[in-house]
DNA sequence: AAATGTGGCAACCGCCTGCTA
DNA sequence: TTAGCAGGCGGTTGCCACATT
Protein backbone atom coordinates (compact mmCIF):
# COMPACT_ATOMS: atom_id res chain seq x y z
CA UNK A 1 0.00 0.00 0.00
CA UNK A 2 0.59 3.61 -0.04
CA UNK A 3 4.39 4.42 -1.38
CA UNK A 4 7.20 2.59 -1.84
CA UNK A 5 10.11 2.82 1.15
CA UNK A 6 12.62 5.67 -0.14
CA UNK A 7 14.41 8.28 1.92
CA UNK A 8 13.89 12.22 1.47
CA UNK A 9 18.05 14.35 1.76
CA UNK A 10 17.55 14.17 5.06
CA UNK A 11 17.84 10.41 5.35
CA UNK A 12 14.07 10.31 6.79
CA UNK A 13 12.02 7.39 5.65
CA UNK A 14 9.21 7.62 3.74
CA UNK A 15 6.55 5.14 2.69
CA UNK A 16 4.69 2.70 3.55
CA UNK A 17 5.06 1.95 7.76
CA UNK A 18 6.14 -0.94 8.83
CA UNK A 19 4.58 -2.59 11.99
CA UNK A 20 7.69 -2.17 14.35
CA UNK A 21 7.66 1.71 13.57
CA UNK A 22 3.89 1.47 14.05
CA UNK A 23 4.53 0.09 17.34
CA UNK A 24 7.44 2.11 18.12
CA UNK A 25 5.37 4.97 18.12
CA UNK A 26 2.16 3.59 19.35
CA UNK A 27 4.73 2.91 22.53
CA UNK A 28 5.75 6.14 22.79
CA UNK A 29 2.51 7.96 22.74
CA UNK A 30 1.09 5.69 25.35
CA UNK A 31 3.79 6.98 27.40
CA UNK A 32 4.07 10.54 26.96
CA UNK A 33 0.66 11.53 24.66
CA UNK A 34 0.76 12.55 21.12
CA UNK A 35 1.74 16.21 19.96
CA UNK A 36 4.80 17.97 19.65
CA UNK A 37 5.37 16.04 16.42
CA UNK A 38 8.90 17.30 15.71
CA UNK A 39 10.48 16.12 18.34
CA UNK A 40 8.99 12.99 18.61
CA UNK A 41 10.22 11.27 15.82
CA UNK A 42 13.98 11.64 17.57
CA UNK A 43 12.60 10.82 20.95
CA UNK A 44 10.85 7.61 20.10
CA UNK A 45 13.74 6.17 17.60
CA UNK A 46 12.02 7.23 14.52
CA UNK A 47 13.42 7.80 11.04
CA UNK A 48 10.26 10.10 10.02
CA UNK A 49 9.16 13.41 10.21
CA UNK A 50 6.96 14.32 12.92
CA UNK A 51 4.44 15.13 10.42
CA UNK A 52 4.42 11.53 9.12
CA UNK A 53 4.35 10.49 12.66
CA UNK A 54 1.20 12.66 12.93
CA UNK A 55 -0.45 11.22 10.22
CA UNK A 56 0.12 7.57 10.79
CA UNK A 57 -1.10 8.57 14.17
CA UNK A 58 -4.20 10.49 13.67
CA UNK A 59 -5.08 8.04 10.11
CA UNK A 60 -4.38 4.54 11.69
CA UNK A 61 -2.55 3.77 14.89
CA UNK A 62 -5.02 6.03 17.10
CA UNK A 63 -7.16 3.57 19.06
CA UNK A 64 -10.84 5.26 18.73
CA UNK A 65 -10.41 4.33 15.46
CA UNK A 66 -12.94 2.37 13.64
CA UNK A 67 -12.62 0.34 11.36
CA UNK A 68 -14.22 -1.55 7.76
CA UNK A 69 -16.86 -0.86 6.16
CA UNK A 70 -19.18 1.95 6.08
CA UNK A 71 -22.53 1.95 7.54
CA UNK A 72 -26.02 2.81 5.86
CA UNK A 73 -26.76 5.64 8.75
CA UNK A 74 -22.24 6.39 8.53
CA UNK A 75 -22.85 7.26 4.74
CA UNK A 76 -26.25 8.74 4.30
CA UNK A 77 -24.86 11.38 7.27
CA UNK A 78 -21.83 11.96 5.29
CA UNK A 79 -23.86 12.57 2.20
CA UNK A 80 -25.99 14.97 4.50
CA UNK A 81 -22.70 16.89 5.68
CA UNK A 82 -21.28 17.15 2.65
CA UNK A 83 -24.35 19.19 1.07
CA UNK A 84 -23.58 21.37 3.60
CA UNK A 85 -19.70 21.50 4.34
CA UNK A 86 -19.03 20.39 0.97
CA UNK A 87 -15.10 19.07 1.04
CA UNK A 88 -13.83 20.01 4.77
CA UNK A 89 -13.67 16.54 5.68
CA UNK A 90 -12.17 17.22 9.30
CA UNK A 91 -15.63 18.94 9.83
CA UNK A 92 -17.66 15.76 8.54
CA UNK A 93 -15.39 13.59 10.10
CA UNK A 94 -16.04 14.94 13.86
CA UNK A 95 -19.21 13.99 13.70
CA UNK A 96 -18.60 10.94 12.51
CA UNK A 97 -16.73 8.77 16.08
CA UNK A 98 -13.97 6.45 14.75
CA UNK A 99 -13.73 8.01 11.47
CA UNK A 100 -10.84 9.73 10.11
CA UNK A 101 -11.15 12.63 7.51
CA UNK A 102 -8.78 10.61 5.35
CA UNK A 103 -10.66 7.94 5.35
CA UNK A 104 -14.25 9.75 4.64
CA UNK A 105 -12.20 11.85 1.48
CA UNK A 106 -11.56 8.66 0.05
CA UNK A 107 -14.99 6.89 0.63
CA UNK A 108 -16.60 9.81 -0.63
CA UNK A 109 -14.17 9.54 -4.09
CA UNK A 110 -14.40 6.24 -4.04
CA UNK A 111 -17.78 5.14 -3.36
CA UNK A 112 -20.26 8.26 -2.83
CA UNK A 113 -19.38 10.42 -5.83
CA UNK A 114 -19.67 7.47 -8.06
CA UNK A 115 -22.95 6.84 -6.62
CA UNK A 116 -24.36 10.49 -6.85
CA UNK A 117 -23.13 10.64 -10.70
CA UNK A 118 -24.75 7.25 -11.32
CA UNK A 119 -27.99 8.72 -9.78
CA UNK A 120 -27.99 11.35 -11.55
CA UNK A 121 -26.98 13.95 -9.15
CA UNK A 122 -23.81 16.19 -8.99
CA UNK A 123 -21.97 15.14 -6.42
CA UNK A 124 -20.55 19.15 -5.67
CA UNK A 125 -23.94 20.88 -5.58
CA UNK A 126 -26.17 17.84 -4.65
CA UNK A 127 -28.30 19.00 -7.49
CA UNK A 128 -29.67 16.81 -10.39
CA UNK A 129 -27.39 17.19 -13.28
CA UNK A 130 -29.00 19.45 -15.44
CA UNK A 131 -27.29 18.01 -18.35
CA UNK A 132 -29.32 14.91 -18.48
CA UNK A 133 -32.76 16.60 -17.55
CA UNK A 134 -34.97 17.04 -20.72
CA UNK A 135 -36.45 20.08 -19.14
CA UNK A 136 -39.13 20.96 -21.67
CA UNK A 137 -41.04 17.78 -21.80
CA UNK A 138 -41.57 18.20 -17.68
CA UNK A 139 -42.71 21.12 -18.28
CA UNK A 140 -44.89 20.71 -21.27
CA UNK A 141 -46.29 17.24 -19.60
CA UNK A 142 -47.17 18.95 -16.84
CA UNK A 143 -48.79 22.22 -18.16
CA UNK A 144 -46.57 24.36 -15.94
CA UNK A 145 -47.57 27.90 -16.89
CA UNK A 146 -44.28 29.96 -16.56
CA UNK A 147 -45.86 32.93 -15.69
CA UNK A 148 -48.24 31.41 -13.13
CA UNK A 149 -44.56 30.58 -11.71
CA UNK A 150 -43.50 33.78 -11.97
CA UNK A 151 -46.57 35.28 -10.26
CA UNK A 152 -45.27 33.29 -7.25
CA UNK A 153 -44.14 36.79 -6.11
CA UNK A 154 -47.53 37.99 -5.80
CA UNK A 155 -48.75 36.29 -3.18
CA UNK A 156 -45.22 36.07 -1.32
CA UNK A 157 -43.90 38.81 0.69
CA UNK A 158 -41.21 40.45 -1.70
CA UNK A 159 -39.32 40.73 2.22
CA UNK A 160 -39.43 36.85 2.17
CA UNK A 161 -38.45 36.63 -0.92
CA UNK A 162 -35.39 38.81 -0.63
CA UNK A 163 -34.39 36.67 2.55
CA UNK A 164 -34.29 33.20 0.58
CA UNK A 165 -32.46 34.82 -2.12
CA UNK A 166 -29.91 36.03 -0.22
CA UNK A 167 -29.41 33.06 1.62
CA UNK A 168 -29.36 31.14 -1.43
CA UNK A 169 -26.87 32.83 -2.50
CA UNK A 170 -24.44 32.77 0.77
CA UNK A 171 -25.51 28.94 2.33
CA UNK A 172 -22.49 27.67 0.46
CA UNK A 173 -19.67 29.46 1.27
CA UNK A 174 -20.87 31.33 4.76
CA UNK A 175 -19.25 29.95 7.95
CA UNK A 176 -21.60 27.02 9.29
CA UNK A 177 -21.17 28.74 12.50
CA UNK A 178 -22.49 32.05 11.33
CA UNK A 179 -25.27 30.33 9.31
CA UNK A 180 -26.72 28.95 12.43
CA UNK A 181 -27.21 32.31 14.00
CA UNK A 182 -28.56 33.47 11.23
CA UNK A 183 -30.86 30.69 10.60
CA UNK A 184 -32.23 31.16 13.80
CA UNK A 185 -32.64 34.55 13.77
CA UNK A 186 -34.47 34.01 10.49
CA UNK A 187 -36.26 30.70 11.84
CA UNK A 188 -38.35 33.70 14.27
CA UNK A 189 -39.46 35.79 11.40
CA UNK A 190 -40.71 32.69 8.56
CA UNK A 191 -42.13 31.08 12.19
CA UNK A 192 -44.30 34.64 12.24
CA UNK A 193 -44.44 34.69 8.64
CA UNK A 194 -45.87 31.49 7.48
CA UNK A 195 -48.32 31.31 9.92
CA UNK A 196 -50.00 34.38 7.76
CA UNK A 197 -48.96 32.70 4.28
CA UNK A 198 -49.94 29.29 4.09
CA UNK A 199 -50.11 29.11 0.56
CA UNK A 200 -46.41 29.71 0.47
CA UNK A 201 -44.47 26.56 -0.71
CA UNK A 202 -41.13 28.48 -0.55
CA UNK A 203 -41.75 30.01 3.27
CA UNK A 204 -42.60 26.02 3.91
CA UNK A 205 -39.10 24.81 2.71
CA UNK A 206 -37.29 28.20 4.80
CA UNK A 207 -39.19 26.84 7.75
CA UNK A 208 -39.06 23.26 7.48
CA UNK A 209 -34.94 23.91 7.09
CA UNK A 210 -34.85 25.80 9.78
CA UNK A 211 -36.90 24.11 11.91
CA UNK A 212 -34.26 20.87 11.21
CA UNK A 213 -31.64 23.26 12.14
CA UNK A 214 -32.71 24.13 15.35
CA UNK A 215 -33.97 21.30 16.47
CA UNK A 216 -30.85 19.06 16.40
CA UNK A 217 -28.06 19.85 13.61
CA UNK A 218 -25.04 21.72 14.56
CA UNK A 219 -25.02 22.78 11.07
CA UNK A 220 -27.74 23.90 8.21
CA UNK A 221 -29.19 20.92 6.65
CA UNK A 222 -31.37 21.45 3.73
CA UNK A 223 -31.69 18.77 2.18
CA UNK A 224 -32.79 15.99 4.00
CA UNK A 225 -34.91 14.85 7.26
CA UNK A 226 -32.34 13.25 9.17
CA UNK A 227 -33.05 9.59 9.87
CA UNK A 228 -29.94 9.30 12.33
CA UNK A 229 -28.67 10.37 15.68
CA UNK A 230 -30.63 13.58 14.81
CA UNK A 231 -33.56 11.98 14.39
CA UNK A 232 -34.98 11.88 18.20
CA UNK A 233 -35.29 15.15 17.75
CA UNK A 234 -36.67 15.62 14.96
CA UNK A 235 -39.40 18.35 14.62
CA UNK A 236 -42.81 17.95 13.66
CA UNK A 237 -43.43 18.06 9.72
CA UNK A 238 -45.85 20.34 8.55
CA UNK A 239 -47.66 19.23 5.10
CA UNK A 240 -46.04 20.49 1.71
CA UNK A 241 -47.41 20.42 -1.72
CA UNK A 242 -46.10 19.19 -4.88
CA UNK A 243 -45.09 23.10 -5.65
CA UNK A 244 -42.14 22.43 -3.47
CA UNK A 245 -40.23 21.37 -6.61
CA UNK A 246 -38.68 23.70 -8.43
CA UNK A 247 -39.51 26.73 -5.96
CA UNK A 248 -36.23 27.60 -5.16
CA UNK A 249 -34.66 27.80 -8.72
CA UNK A 250 -37.56 30.25 -9.73
CA UNK A 251 -37.21 32.55 -7.26
CA UNK A 252 -37.80 35.75 -8.58
CA UNK A 253 -37.74 34.13 -12.00
CA UNK A 254 -33.91 34.04 -12.00
CA UNK A 255 -32.65 30.20 -12.73
CA UNK A 256 -30.42 29.90 -9.91
CA UNK A 257 -29.53 26.18 -10.12
CA UNK A 258 -26.04 26.11 -10.24
CA UNK A 259 -25.67 26.84 -6.88
CA UNK A 260 -28.61 25.65 -5.12
CA UNK A 261 -29.85 22.20 -3.87
CA UNK A 262 -33.20 21.48 -5.79
CA UNK A 263 -36.06 20.93 -2.98
CA UNK A 264 -36.05 17.79 -5.55
CA UNK A 265 -33.84 15.80 -3.33
CA UNK A 266 -35.69 17.58 -0.28
CA UNK A 267 -38.61 15.00 -0.39
CA UNK A 268 -36.70 13.41 2.49
CA UNK A 269 -39.90 11.74 4.72
CA UNK A 270 -41.68 14.88 3.51
CA UNK A 271 -45.63 13.82 3.38
CA UNK A 272 -46.40 15.63 0.62
CA UNK A 273 -50.39 16.03 -0.72
CA UNK A 274 -51.49 16.45 -4.03
CA UNK A 275 -54.31 19.04 -5.52
CA UNK A 276 -56.68 16.04 -5.02
CA UNK A 277 -56.42 15.27 -1.29
CA UNK A 278 -54.06 12.15 -2.22
CA UNK A 279 -51.58 11.70 0.15
CA UNK A 280 -47.90 10.42 -0.95
CA UNK A 281 -44.82 10.40 0.52
CA UNK A 282 -41.02 10.45 -0.30
CA UNK A 283 -38.36 9.02 2.08
CA UNK A 284 -34.83 10.21 1.43
CA UNK A 285 -33.70 10.28 -1.90
CA UNK A 286 -30.26 9.05 -0.83
CA UNK A 287 -31.45 6.94 1.88
CA UNK A 288 -31.26 3.65 1.86
CA UNK A 289 -32.95 0.50 3.43
CA UNK A 290 -31.17 -1.14 5.65
CA UNK A 291 -32.12 -4.38 4.22
CA UNK A 292 -30.16 -3.82 1.16
CA UNK A 293 -26.78 -5.26 1.21
CA UNK A 294 -25.00 -4.26 -1.82
CA UNK A 295 -24.12 -1.10 -3.45
CA UNK A 296 -26.52 -1.86 -6.61
CA UNK A 297 -29.17 -2.45 -4.45
CA UNK A 298 -28.52 0.68 -3.00
CA UNK A 299 -28.50 2.54 -6.16
CA UNK A 300 -31.53 0.67 -7.53
CA UNK A 301 -33.47 2.04 -4.75
CA UNK A 302 -32.39 5.30 -4.79
CA UNK A 303 -32.77 5.94 -8.62
CA UNK A 304 -36.47 4.96 -7.86
CA UNK A 305 -36.96 8.14 -6.45
CA UNK A 306 -36.02 9.77 -9.58
CA UNK A 307 -37.97 8.12 -11.99
CA UNK A 308 -41.54 9.95 -10.37
CA UNK A 309 -43.88 11.34 -12.83
CA UNK A 310 -46.14 14.36 -12.42
CA UNK A 311 -49.78 13.86 -13.12
CA UNK A 312 -51.08 15.36 -16.59
CA UNK A 313 -53.62 17.01 -14.50
CA UNK A 314 -51.21 18.78 -12.66
CA UNK A 315 -51.83 22.29 -12.16
CA UNK A 316 -49.85 24.97 -10.73
CA UNK A 317 -52.66 27.13 -9.39
CA UNK A 318 -53.69 24.12 -8.00
CA UNK A 319 -51.17 23.40 -6.15
CA UNK A 320 -51.08 26.97 -4.39
C1' DA B 1 -1.54 -17.89 -18.08
C1' DA B 2 -0.17 -13.38 -19.11
C1' DA B 3 -1.22 -8.64 -20.03
C1' DT B 4 -3.91 -4.84 -19.15
C1' DG B 5 -7.27 -2.04 -16.73
C1' DT B 6 -9.45 -0.36 -12.62
C1' DG B 7 -10.52 0.38 -7.73
C1' DG B 8 -9.10 1.27 -3.19
C1' DC B 9 -6.56 3.62 0.06
C1' DA B 10 -2.32 4.81 2.78
C1' DA B 11 0.78 8.26 2.57
C1' DC B 12 2.77 12.48 0.84
C1' DC B 13 2.73 17.40 -0.56
C1' DG B 14 2.00 22.09 -0.22
C1' DC B 15 -0.69 25.56 1.61
C1' DC B 16 -3.08 27.67 5.43
C1' DT B 17 -4.01 29.04 10.21
C1' DG B 18 -3.10 29.98 14.88
C1' DC B 19 0.08 30.62 18.47
C1' DT B 20 4.04 32.67 20.59
C1' DA B 21 8.09 35.31 21.36
C1' DT C 1 3.77 44.10 14.04
C1' DT C 2 6.05 40.33 12.37
C1' DA C 3 8.63 36.19 11.78
C1' DG C 4 9.03 31.44 12.86
C1' DC C 5 7.08 27.28 14.16
C1' DA C 6 3.69 23.51 14.88
C1' DG C 7 -0.13 21.47 13.54
C1' DG C 8 -4.18 20.93 10.52
C1' DC C 9 -6.30 20.48 6.13
C1' DG C 10 -7.61 19.21 1.33
C1' DG C 11 -5.80 17.52 -2.88
C1' DT C 12 -2.96 14.30 -5.12
C1' DT C 13 0.10 10.42 -5.83
C1' DG C 14 1.52 5.83 -6.41
C1' DC C 15 1.35 1.14 -5.14
C1' DC C 16 -1.13 -3.21 -4.44
C1' DA C 17 -4.98 -6.26 -5.24
C1' DC C 18 -8.37 -7.75 -7.95
C1' DA C 19 -11.07 -7.98 -12.32
C1' DT C 20 -11.25 -8.28 -17.09
C1' DT C 21 -9.60 -9.32 -21.61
Amino acid sequence: MGRSPSSDKNGLKKGPWTSEEDNKLIEYIQVHGPGNWRSLPKNAGLQRCGKSCRLRWTNYLRPDIKRGRFSFEEEETIIQLHSVLGNKWSAIAARLPGRTDNEIKNYWNTHIRKRLLRMGLDPVTHSPRLDLLDLSSLFSSTQLNLSSLLGLQAFVNPQVLSLIATNLFTSHTENPEMLLQRQLQENQFLNTQIQNQEGSQVLFQKFQENQILNGSVEYHTPTFQPNNQFQNQTPEIPTCTPSNLGSYNLVNGQNVQENVMLPLQNCGQILQENSSGQNFSFDSVLSTPLSSSTEDERDSYCSNFMKFEIPESLFFEDLV
